[in-house]
DNA sequence: TCAAGATACTTTAGGCCTAATCTATTCGAG
DNA sequence: CTCGAATAGATTAGGCCTAAAGTATCTTGA
């Protein structure tokens, strides 16, 4: 049972095609979360956040971050004080603003994403595995669109 | 800036995919919810299990509903919990066992869930409204094969 | 019959997320 | 220079969500 197939309020076009792309969202996200736990006692935001540290060597500002993430500033701060914590990224101050932090993953923290970006790639790859090649281009194209759409659409 | 553009850690086919799914879920999702909450005062997973008891004029079981919406149980008990107080939901007794209620829409829930349905659906059909009749049926069609190969591959 | 296991639901602890508000610092117009 | 506005970040209150454990009830099979 999904919500796609218990929610049919309506045969609307529409509805149903954001259904199912909720649907099919919410399938891949959760095995993901459920693998991050399992193998590597993590969770999705906090696997993000790393992975967005990893493209930028040198470290980015909380609001950065916060940008880059879609998230609140709140978010980032509850999600970057216990990776501190635990030592896989760390705060450098800003010399030019002492309102700002630089946050950059540790050697440690370095290590830890490799291995997992490495792992959940192929989670990925795994699960849709199915497609055929011309499958997956038609699908991002289109989900393009949507992108596209989307963000012109109104407010 | 989104968490697709943000996150090229490579560039892998299926991944590229998977993040591009996801940003366009997000895209839809935080401008339904902020629309229900600002127009409405309510939010998405109330809306969600109301939707499911529109469909069930006489009621669903905690755990139908937990299956429905893909949720645990105590997450069910705690969006039908306030929904019960405001007086849109109501537990009734079911006599074949103690254990459990029957969930239902009170008159009250129903007048504000036909009014909630009806404008939400507005707002994802002007949303999408941009892409052609075509391209909505060729996404509904690949969508439906992510999720087929989704469920079929693996744990 | 009746105890063990299953089932329905709730509770708890903890993480994610937002909006709103707070503090400290910087910027910028006069 | 200085004061008000803007900005960076943290904090708070509150809702969603999960996994795990707890309570009550039902079912089943010896």
């Amino acid at each position: 049972m999904d919500r796609e197939t218990a929610s049919r309020i309506d045969d609307h076009r529409a509805l149903r095609l954001w259904l199912r792309l909720f649907t099919c969202t919410q399938l891949i996200e959760r095995r993901v979360r459920a693998r991050l736990r399992e193998r590597f006692d993590t969770t999705l935001p906090r696997f993000d956040l790393m992975s967005q540290l990893w493209r930028y060597p040198e470290g980015l500002k909380m609001n950065e971050l916060s940008r880059h993430l879609m998230v609140t500033g709140g978010n980032v701060t509850g999600i970057v004080d216990p990776l501190e914590k635990d030592g896989l990224v760390e705060r450098a101050s800003e010399p030019a603003d002492r309102r700002a932090y630089r946050v950059r993953l540790t050697r440690a923290g370095r290590k830890a994403f490799a291995e997992m970006a490495r792992t959940q790639e192929e989670w990925i790859v795994e699960l849709l595995a199915g497609l055929s090649r011309k499958e997956h281009a038609e699908l991002y194209k289109l989900l393009g669109r949507v992108k596209q759409v989307t963000m012109e659409a109104g407010s």
